[in-house]
DNA sequence: GGAATTTCCTAAACTAGTTCATTTTTTTTG
DNA sequence: CAAAAAAAATGAACTAGTTTAGGAAATTCC
């Protein structure tokens, strides 16, 4: 399938619309190419789009005051990722979006965005149902973050985001679970001896 | 004012709409009244109501294999409150949404809400703004949480949200922001002493 | 293909935050 | 208003997770 089928049957999952709405939903897509270690987003800019992922990884994080990472968002094919507070109040951006791997995104301009929705009903409603599912996602993250220890947050990502192992680098799956790399690494070692 | 012109007034924050148009949407809300320890929201049941506070103050919560609580989320004034995972997907809750003071809500039943959503692009959009103006707010928490100690996520809470500081219970303020009671405790003690 | 850089691992010392057990204070309720 | 229940405080022992430091793999890049 080429870019712009799979974002019309990506809409199409969510919300029934004709085959004209949807090729004009997919008509105000752009395909954008990044490099490895490419960022994206970066702080004090405005995120500008919001992007759908075709090929590749990112991964969105924030910097402390001592130049801790800590990981927002990872995204892979058939995910989206931008900073959504900056995004959406069109405020410069706190995070940094950067490309993991090569990567293929199709993404859409915040205007562009207003425009759709404004032109239909049916794209209004595509945007609050992917809002009202991420908050969704969100709050049952904060739930494992609040609820599990370090080691059970791991499993917990193992098994619900399998196709995300090995595909994010240690450190950054750590500073995304809210534990050091070295703590992790302990983790799968002493798995690796316990279990199985 | 009355409960049907403050939810007026409410949405018409968000968007623009008619004087008839905002009258029918306050019209598809009730009140409800509850006192102080009632749940509205219970493990297994579907959350039917989306709820919006217009006097007194409620916690969501969700209960961990040992017992430990986690506060999800708290509402006062001017604030709404579910479990959104269940509402959303109508599918039974897995929190507890409980009263902590005798409160008054106007609330709204899922299935009302689908009908506004479908008879009015205006009604869509609020929904998609509340929708994505709490994803971006948690996406704000989650970031507080990845990146601060206890004692800073005591002191952003405090600054940020004042009006919640001696409403809500301190036990509660304490699993709110992923730390015991008796952690709290020490860190207000600790300020007494060192600060101002 | 080899030097440089990035990522991952290991281990010991450490500390932020927890657990447990008890007491004091505040709130609720008959 | 007194008894009971709930919430907050205190302190000591403990532990889950961090820090620091060094080395081993694995990738990257000229």
């Amino acid at each position: 399938m080429n870019p712009h089928e799979i974002i019309k049957s990506y809409i199409q999952r969510y919300i029934e619309i004709t085959e004209e709405e949807a090729d004009y939903f997919a008509s105000c897509f752009e395909t954008a190419r990044f490099k490895k270690r490419q960022y994206i987003v970066q702080p004090g800019f405005t995120a500008k789009y919001r992007n759908y992922v075709l090929e590749g990884a990112f991964r969105s994080f924030v910097v402390g005051d001592q130049g801790q990472e800590s990981t927002i968002e990872f995204a892979i094919d058939d995910w989206w990722i931008t900073d959504y507070n900056s995004y959406i109040f069109q405020q410069p951006a706190s995070m940094f979006v950067m490309a993991l791997e090569d990567s293929l995104v199709l993404r859409i301009d915040f205007h562009k965005e207003q425009e759709l929705k404004n032109a239909n009903h049916h794209f209004e409603s595509f945007f609050r149902i992917i809002a009202e599912r991420a908050l969704a996602a969100h709050q049952r993250r904060l739930i494992s973050n609040l609820t599990l220890t370090a080691e059970e947050r791991f499993t917990h990502f193992e098994t619900n985001f399998p196709k995300f192992m090995g595909r994010v680098p240690q450190y950054a799956l750590a500073s995304f679970l809210g534990m050091t790399t070295e703590f992790l690494s302990r983790i799968r070692k002493r798995r690796l001896h316990n279990k199985s």
